[in-house]
DNA sequence: CTATATTAGTTTAATGTTAAACAAATTGAG
DNA sequence: CTCAATTTGTTTAACATTAAACTAATATAG
């Protein structure tokens, strides 16, 4: 496996890509079963995304904006707010100006469902804060957003 | 959104946190999204994840092994061993030694398909290769590994 | 105005995932 | 040895997701 070329100090550019996405995709994994459990019943982390989503951001958005911003297909967006909608932490209403689209907003009920989820993650939070060097994950958001907006750039100059 | 008691040039602790799980989470599903379709069909992430574990690595492992390199559940492994074994890109055996396990390998049918699957990749990883600048990826690892090891700790520790 | 194209959202079938219950094999305490 | 505990893998039910077909509403070309 070592390069009889060269002292491998530095990880080959492939390796670099590679071990990039393999990092990304365990922690995606690793993050998401650490989470799952503490979550109260009925809410997924998809639908709690879209809880946090209004509870930082507020206002209306379209099914297709949230679909876009989470980066899911028109389906898995209408099955999320479906379930939400049933547990009426959302309220979904027809956009008067465009009877094809409807308008999401989050309830009082949604928020205080919000809150208290937030609550119950906060210790595993501030664990992590204490546990981890932030300026290092800090000094590594700029390389994350590249791979996002390369990521994103290539996603729209295919879909033209 | 802005302090009063400090010019925000550095995101406070909580924001480098949630940044970098916001990250890691968009670039998995921009990824996935990217890579799914380049994917030959019937062959699906999952199992193409488990056909290049054993491209690199060779010999036989049990299902259990796998279920916990790739951070997913013996059912899901289950699943995933069975549509590859279907498709006979896997020799599953059990294990003489132990009736209870199963040992895992790939076949020659599978190495084809992992080579054939890895040339179709190729192209759109070159093309990242030269479009995002590596030696930023590879100065973000640490910080990756870093969060990737605290998760895995964290998880073992609970599982005691 | 009318016919076509586009856009927004839903539905369906297939697959992947988890959690939990289960069956079978092995281990270990007594 | 024997019986309970553990380990390994499978199954099942519920849910998330994608791709593709579909419906309804709007925009646009002629």
């Amino acid at each position: 496996m070592t390069s009889k070329t060269k002292p491998t100090t530095h990880l080959d550019e492939q390796s670099i890509l590679t071990s990039f996405f393999t990092e990304v995709g365990i922690i995606q994994q690793l993050s998401s079963n650490a989470i799952r459990p503490l979550l109260p019943a009925g809410l997924s982390i998809a639908q709690y995304g879209v809880l946090n989503h209004f509870a930082r951001r507020g206002g209306t958005e379209t099914p297709a904006q949230l679909a876009f911003a989470f980066q899911v297909t028109k389906g898995a967006m209408t099955n999320t707010l479906q379930r939400l909608e049933t547990q009426q932490f959302i309220k979904v209403e027809t956009d008067p100006a465009d009877a094809r689209r409807k308008l999401v907003s989050i309830t009082k009920k949604g928020l205080n469902a919000h809150t208290k989820t937030a609550k119950a993650l906060a210790p595993s939070f501030v664990q992590m804060m204490q546990g981890l060097d932030l300026k290092m994950l800090a000094a590594a958001l700029p390389a994350l957003q590249a791979v996002r907006l390369y990521l994103d750039d290539a996603r729209n100059s295919k879909a033209t």
